[in-house]
DNA sequence: GAAAGAAGTTCGGCAGGCCTAATAATATAT
DNA sequence: ATATATTATTAGGCCTGCCGAACTTCTTTC
């Protein structure tokens, strides 16, 4: 039984790098780590050859780089903690990107599951309940600009309680506009309803956080939508139409 | 000119340690240090010199441990940081204190002033604001544990419009119950109004944040009155009964 | 006031991370 | 094919931060 995964922030940063250098070039050199993370290129070798330890990466001096299963999975992992991290500081607090992602790189070391598992939830929720929502946000904007403003309360609420009540009415009877997820276009959010899958995908889809109560964002639909990308509580996911038939979700108006 | 204040994280820990030991207790040995940080007594005497190199602590070998003003200072910020944000997880995020407080000794040594601020702002904000509060913050203790749940967000919307309007209601023509911060009682809130306060006074007052527009939260008043302890942004002041006379302020009802 | 016990210090060592300078390998251009 | 430029590695150092073990200096107790 092996304890202790546990990397250094250092060598997380650059299984990050390096994922996102082979995201978009084909080979990873190691000048363009040390470019990336600014620092020397003796530093990079060192890091490599502390990774290759671990087998998180394939490397042979001189040799190109690559990830390893394991490394790639980790590099993920430390991805989706970094993102999670920055939507929260971009939607939520309304920071600017570059400084979003300085501290998120930062904060993406430090965080536990669970402590990360309520920021997704919590960016979720503002941006789901409508109590919360844009106009919500855009009122701490508002507030942050000018020390404490918080007038017209009233009529926000009011505003809100109507939409809710124009939403639910043409939504039909009971639910907002349902849909298989399948039927979506990029940028839309929905909620899963019901996942209709069987067997090995709808345990896959499960895993991954494709459950019900789920809010999934469609990032990108293929020409012939398959397959569909999409992102559910920070991790991304490509689905082949198929799957993505399986999936029973209700939209989200913005 | 002296550039690069920078201290590491771990002698901020130390200089936040011997702060915490020094508020409850009158001498500061090592031993304190050692346990609290759960460090061994030859790391503890290491700090202690560099510390003392940077004129933040007066430090002879076997002789007690006391704080430089300047060293004092930035305890004090180093405590600011970790409260903010511990309340952040604490109020906002429904982590438990424990988790929090963990977390939040490791984020305050990297959120810059800017991050800090907008944290502080975020955490008034929802509990400020009429479509936060606790009912809100609530929903989000509902929607966590059962995965997304948003239903009876029409009836939700319409309690707090009509409390919304109560408030206003009862707080006469234009706004809620306003007074002077001397007049309030520890646990409760404010939103100053004015300042009626001149010269040094408002200038102190101002410095650490009590400006209008700022929620206050007084936290202990002595028995007659004086001092008054209050805490603007994260920062813990004590007002002498006149200072507080001088700040005009509206009650924030929970 | 001496001996025992507790607290504090010094020393040497180790690990992680980073650097520069020198050297080696590879890629490119002539 | 050779010279040149680019890229990568090695070697040697520096700094922070931690440790255990040995030693020193209080503090208490008898
Ligand atoms: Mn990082
Ligand atoms: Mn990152
Ligand atoms: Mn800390
Ligand atoms: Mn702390």
């Amino acid at each position: 039984m092996e304890m202790a995964k546990g990397l250094t922030a250092s060598l997380e940063d650059y299984l990050e790098a390096i994922y996102h250098i082979i995201a978009e070039k084909e080979a990873v050199r190691a000048k363009d780590i040390s470019r990336r993370l600014k620092v020397s290129g003796a530093s990079v070798t060192g890091a490599l050859r502390s990774l290759a330890e671990k087998r998180l990466v394939n490397y042979a001096p001189y040799d190109v780089i690559t990830l390893t299963a394991e490394g790639g999975r980790l590099a993920k992992e430390v991805v989706r903690r970094h993102e999670v991290l920055r939507d929260f500081f971009v939607k939520v607090l309304a920071v600017e990107e570059k400084a979003a992602n300085e501290v998120a790189c930062q904060m993406e070391h430090i965080v536990s599951k669970e402590i990360l598992e309520r920021f997704i939830q919590f960016t979720e929720f503002v941006e789901v309940c409508p109590r919360g929502g844009s106009k919500w946000i855009a009122g701490f904007g508002y507030y942050c600009d000018h020390t404490g403003a918080m007038e017209n309360c009233e009529r926000c609420l009011q505003l809100a309680l109507e939409e809710a009540r124009k939403a639910k009415r043409e939504g039909g009877h009971e639910m907002a506009r349902s849909a298989k997820l399948s039927e979506l276009k990029p940028g839309q959010r929905c909620r899963v309803v019901k996942l209709s899958a069987r067997g090995e995908t709808s345990k896959r889809l499960a895993q991954m956080g494709v459950t019900p109560g789920a809010v999934v964002e469609v990032e990108r639909v293929a020409p012939l939508g398959d397959p569909i990308d999409i992102k559910v509580k920070g991790y991304h996911l490509s689905l082949r139409k198929e799957e993505a038939l399986g999936v029973e979700a209700e939209v989200i108006e913005p």
